[in-house]
RNA sequence: AGAGAGUUGGGUGAGUGGCUGAAACCAACAGUUUGCUAAACUGUCGUACGGGUCAAACUGUACCGGGGGUUCGAAUCCCCCACUCUCUGCCA
């Protein structure tokens, strides 16, 4: 969430900001921020002025008491009455404010970067690159859904069978292709100097608020209502989380995580002809990076993470393109988000594949995850994450791009990893 | 899952109603001493939110797993929850 004394200090830059993500009543909103946050502080100054009085009293009470002056004690004791009567109603007074105003930030998103352009939807984001000649293929190619079946290789009437739709059962070299990306994403994660982690794959609420899947998004996510956790809809969540409430020294930043996880989504309601396939799952593996870094440093990191998504993409040999996301398309936290799409030849569509982000201090403040600078105090770092990547739209680009009428040929770099290099 | 024991500051660990935001030791940091290292000595050494200040100094409140309660006053007593450990059961 936001912090109130950034808006304080910078109200003009936050507000146009959020107006880039066509929130109209943006000057609205940030005026009943400072207005309950002024309202927290000036209940906090009076309850904190009564409960120094009281202590007063309290100790008083006690050196009497041992002085054996207990009829003294007992007369300035009733006088405390009244105080614990208004410390009750501020304290009240307090927490109702609190709560407003966290529920008020918990509803504003991410003030978007500068150099995010403003926009309504995916047709406004910006396109910063584009790599790699979108092949032309032969007379009689299939779109992958076809393919996957004349191959054999992953079924979903069979996923169908034992869960339900879009839970892909994945069969012979279907299966080892999605071992031999996870296992070269992973490899290619440690030689960039990320640290490999298994986080848990269901969070407790707690983590859910942390990254900001909730409050808003909780339909999104599977939820374990006998235990109250929740399936994860990304490795961001757990891995972030490892840091929540965490003081880090500045000499361990930044911080560099991967981990693969599946990754679960309940999609309601977003289904329909586009995303056939293997184009939108209920269940789908991902590698994920995840950084946290000095505020200092967030945007180099971010094109660092960027630049590095890029060269997997180009190692895949698919060709890609890297769009800056407008307000209106950006996620809920996020302050600079950056797509990268690859070409599905077949379908003769990009599809995203990777979204890398800063959140600055979005999430860090929720999670309280700070680090102690030279000055000896503590500052919110910032995090990052990104996908390195998504499996099921790089199987699905494969898949359609590289097919011949003779089989599907497998990327040169994936050859070790799969002991075959055809389909 | 059942029974029992626990959860205190970066770590170990005192502390059963007021003098405890919390002993002591260790670690860390700064300094003194020292030819260097080591040792010794001195000092500093939690977080958050307020007030105050240009910034500090200074100052108020809260926090001893989380939440609630009793009390003039709670780390300390009571209740609920989470987690950890031991034993029993079950299990990959």
């Amino acid at each position: 969430m936001l912090l109130v004394n950034q808006i304080r200090e910078n109200y003009a830059g936050m507000l146009a900001g959020l107006q880039k993500r066509n929130i109209h009543n943006a000057a609205n909103l940030l005026l009943q921020v400072i207005t309950l946050d002024d309202q927290r502080k000036s209940t906090q100054t009076q309850r904190d002025q009564l409960q120094a009085e009281a202590n007063t009293i309290s100790k008083q009470i006690g050196q009497l008491m041992k002085e054996g002056k207990a009829t003294e004690a007992i007369a300035i004791r009733e006088r405390t009455s009244e105080i614990k009567e208004q410390i009750k109603t501020l304290e009240e007074q307090y927490s109702k404010v609190e709560e407003e105003l966290k529920t008020l930030l918990y509803t504003i998103p991410n003030v978007p970067h500068t150099s995010v352009p403003a926009g309504k939807s995916a047709e406004d984001n910006e396109v910063v690159l584009e790599n790699g000649a979108t092949p032309s293929l032969f007379e009689g190619k299939l779109p992958h859904w076809e393919l996957i079946k004349k191959y054999d290789i992953i079924d979903f009437d069979l996923g169908a069978k034992i869960s339900g739709a879009g839970f892909p059962v994945y069969k012979g070299k279907g299966a080892r292709l999605q071992r031999a990306l996870i296992n070269f994403f992973l490899d290619e994660a440690l030689a960039q100097g990320f640290t490999e982690v298994q986080p848990p794959i269901l969070v407790n609420e707690e983590s859910g608020y942390g990254t900001g899947q909730l409050p808003d998004k909780e339909g999104q996510m599977y939820h374990s209502t006998a235990d109250n956790l929740y399936l994860i809809p990304t490795a961001e969540v757990p891995i972030t989380n490892l840091y929540r409430d965490v003081i880090v020294s500045e000499a361990e930043l930044p911080i560099k995580n991967v981990g693969y996880t599946p990754c679960f989504r309940r999609e309601a309601g977003s289904w329909g002809a586009h995303v056939r396939g293997l184009n939108r799952l209920h269940q789908f593996d991902k590698v994920e990076i995840v950084q946290i870094t000095h505020p200092d440093k967030s945007y180099e990191a971010l094109e660092s993470m960027s630049a590095y998504v890029q060269g997997l993409l180009q190692k895949l040999e698919l060709p890609y393109r890297v769009l800056r996301l407008c307000g209106g398309d950006m996620g809920f936290t996020s302050a600079l988000t950056y797509d990268m799409e690859v070409y599905s030849a077949a379908q003769e569509r990009w599809l995203e594949v990777s979204s890398v982000s800063n959140f600055e201090t979005y999430q860090t403040n929720r999670l309280k995850l700070r680090f102690r600078g030279e000055d000896k105090k503590t500052h919110l770092a910032h995090s990052l994450n990104g996908s390195a990547l998504a499996l099921p739209r790089i199987v699905a680009s494969i898949l359609e791009n590289n097919q011949t009428p003779d089989g599907i040929l497998m990327p040169k770099v994936l050859h070790s990893y799969l002991g075959f290099d055809r389909i």
